[in-house]
DNA sequence: GGGTCTCTTGGACGCTTGTCAAGGAAAAGC
DNA sequence: GCTTTTCCTTGACAAGCGTCCAAGAGACCC
């Protein structure tokens, strides 16, 4: 075989792979906007076939089955999960600045996304029952916990202080936090997200100490 | 009819009753059994009635439909739910005892009943696709929030304080600490307990200002 | 343009689900 | 003790599930 061919074949399959993966990753946002419209417990793989462009079956052409799937489905609302708040611990000049950006970018998401982020609750969950997304969740907790720890280091940077409790906990507050403003917003109480954003310059304040 | 027949037959009538609503007790009871251990999404009838010592027909005798007992499980469970603390608050001499107490009671609920907690944030998620629970999960936040908030102030009392965030958001705080040891709990960390223990007096007397 | 491989469809399977009804068992009433 | 009422079991049902497969459609190579 030349060099050319091999390098032919290696692009198609290349080309291949790519496809594939592509479909999945297609068929898996099918399956997250199902999943967040439904919730895990009501979500069939039907029901997902039907929210994309094609049949049932073709689910177990991309995927081994429906763990399979899920799985994907998980490690890919990862990305869309964790880059969130990037962009305003970078800009932020002040502390009350940061303060600030931070509590309209919750409130922002939480009116935006809410229906991602109660999948991301459920899945949460699931995981307490089921064995298999266990690890995949308890990475992607693990990744929120440091976006929250980059805020709260900034933070207290800025405000020539220092972090009062560990990262773990400054995350565990700041969710308890915003998945409460989700329940009530959810819930049609209309001042949710304005009450988040009043709530999170105060906490942010009292787990630094300075 | 006589006064004499009247009052056997209220006697009997409520005796009936009685014995109708224990039955639906005893039934919602092995539900939450059924609940804790699957999950809401793999939990059914049929699992339900093998693990009461009846055969799954008889739940549609007790109950409707599958939304009735599981509305019956939720109203149940407030009951198990909500007076933790209680007496803890009333015991409780000085400010470090409440902390103090407080923070081992959280970890040895963790430890003892980590099966029903991870229940209720399931039911309580589950509340956020399905109308139909909400109300009661709501109404069972709502006395959670009271309760959190009865330690809170007696705490602050205690510490000549005051509470420096509205009672809702302690409670988000601490809510948000106990899920997060759940999920590590869960996952097999052995010091997940501990470090609730260790967390909480530090968040507790961060939320009161003195 | 015929043949090969990739992709997709739609139907079939075995199983589980919630629901229901017919009938037996047990208890209560007289 | 017989009848009536209450309680419980058993088996059936239609629907929905995850899974698999035969066969067609389409892309691609020579």
């Amino acid at each position: 075989m030349t060099e050319a061919k091999e390098r032919t074949r290696d692009r198609i399959s290349r080309r291949q792979v790519d496809k594939f993966a592509d479909r999945r990753a297609q068929l898996a946002a099918s399956a997250l906007q199902t999943l967040a419209e439904l919730g895990y417990a009501r979500t069939s793989l039907r029901e997902i076939a039907q929210n994309s462009e094609f049949s049932h079956g073709v689910l177990h052409y991309y995927f081994t089955d429906k763990v399979d799937l899920l799985t994907h489905c998980v490690r890919q609302f990862e990305e869309v999960c964790v880059t969130r708040y990037d962009e305003i611990v970078a800009g932020a000049r002040t502390a009350a600045d940061l303060e600030r950006d931070f509590a309209a970018a919750m409130a922002a998401t939480l009116r935006a996304d809410a229906k991602m982020h109660r999948l991301w609750y459920d899945l949460r969950n699931q995981s307490l029952f089921e064995e298999s997304f266990r690890a995949d969740v308890l990475e992607i907790d693990r990744r929120r916990e440091e976006m929250i720890h980059h805020v709260v280091a900034r933070y207290a940077e800025l405000a020539s202080a220092s972090a009062a409790v560990p990262q773990a906990v400054a995350y565990a507050l700041l969710d308890g936090l915003f998945q409460q403003a989700l329940l009530r917003h959810l819930a049609g109480e209309e001042e949710a997200a304005a009450g988040l954003e009043r709530a999170v310059p105060s906490v942010l304040a009292r787990i630094v100490s300075g």
